[in-house]
DNA sequence: CTTAACGCCTGAAGGC
DNA sequence: TGCCTTCAGGCGTTAA
């Protein structure tokens, strides 16, 4: 499941291999990730574009042409992209064929971008040259940008009375966080889940921020978080899973109090996992 | 305006 | 063994 430090790690990957490439053609195996368009358009709008840039837009993927069409990707839940310097690697084995590709990118140099995702929630977007990007005004700052500021999220926060974890959730208040490392960075601040927006202090809000970047930044150098279905466009692991305090740790001792048994709990149809002594009810107490 | 629920999909895991 | 239910969770849509 794909969020800020997972893209990033897609999109650093994909910016090493891809940038330069053109497109000679793309071959499509299931309509529905093309939002906006069909398999014969799509193959025709991008066919013999070359690739400029890749950047992370909160988790949108953005693939820039140098005819300045542009290309915008949400892995959403399985979705993944797969590097193949040749499309032999990718069969080269008759009992191991990959499933669940949707989609690929045949590059001029015979090199292939595959598109694979399992449960089809993922979208591709086109946009004309000149066409702005929507994306852009859909979703809040990112984390690390100057403009998520304390006084911004406090705004933000402001009279919501849903619990501080579904807030975090919400992309148009703060882009690229999802279930885990929403979960992470409230045990690192010590915040409880369930606790009202509104009721966040200043001092709350503050540390909450330096949490999120934390966490992120530290995903962010192991590669992201390899649970069930990320991997690395070159199908390597995430390493961050190894450093998760509490999201799929229901029962286990808390690490950092060593004296609390995580629990995990339903909020928004989701599950949360927390310290009840790390992350109190009683929002007095805090971690250091 | 905010909040809550549901649909989209497939596969893994657990109960009986 | 095998069928059924639940869960995984991002996000758009719809309804209240």
């Amino acid at each position: 499941m794909p969020e800020l430090p997972e893209v990033e790690t897609v999109v650093r990957g994909l910016k090493k291999t891809v940038v330069d490439k053109q497109i000679k053609k793309i071959d499509v195996f299931h309509p529905k990730p093309l939002v906006n368009t069909n398999p014969v358009s799509f193959n025709r709008f991008l066919q013999n574009e070359v690739i400029r840039d890749i950047r992370r837009w909160g988790k949108y993927i953005i693939f820039e042409f140098k005819s300045q069409k542009h290309l915008v990707v949400h892995l959403r839940m399985t979705g993944k992209f797969i590097f193949l310097p040749d499309l032999t690697l990718g069969k080269s084995n008759q009992s191991n064929v990959r499933k669940h590709i949707r989609l690929h990118m045949q590059f001029k140099d015979k090199s292939y971008l595959l598109y694979q995702d399992i449960r089809i929630f993922g979208t591709f977007k086109t946009y004309a040259t000149g066409e702005p990007l929507s994306e852009y005004h859909k979703i809040g700052p990112d984390p690390f940008s100057s403009q998520f500021t304390p006084e911004w999220l406090s705004e933000k926060l402001r009279n919501r009375h849903l619990a501080i974890k579904v807030l975090l959730l919400d992309q148009k208040i703060i882009s690229g966080l999802g279930n885990i490392y929403v979960c992470e960075a409230l045990h690192k601040a010590g915040i409880n889940p369930f606790l009202p927006g509104y009721c966040l202090n200043k001092y709350q809000v503050a540390l909450l921020i330096s949490a999120i970047r934390e966490i992120l930044k530290q995903a962010i150098e192991y590669g992201g978080t390899t649970i069930s279905d990320f991997s690395h466009i070159d199908e390597h692991s995430g390493q961050f899973q190894q450093w998760l305090k509490v999201y799929q740790k229901k029962g286990q001792l808390c690490t950092h109090c060593n004296h609390a048994i995580i629990v995990s709990e339903k909020q928004a149809q989701r599950s949360t996992f927390y310290c009840p002594t790390c992350q109190p009810a009683d929002k007095q107490t805090v971690n250091a």
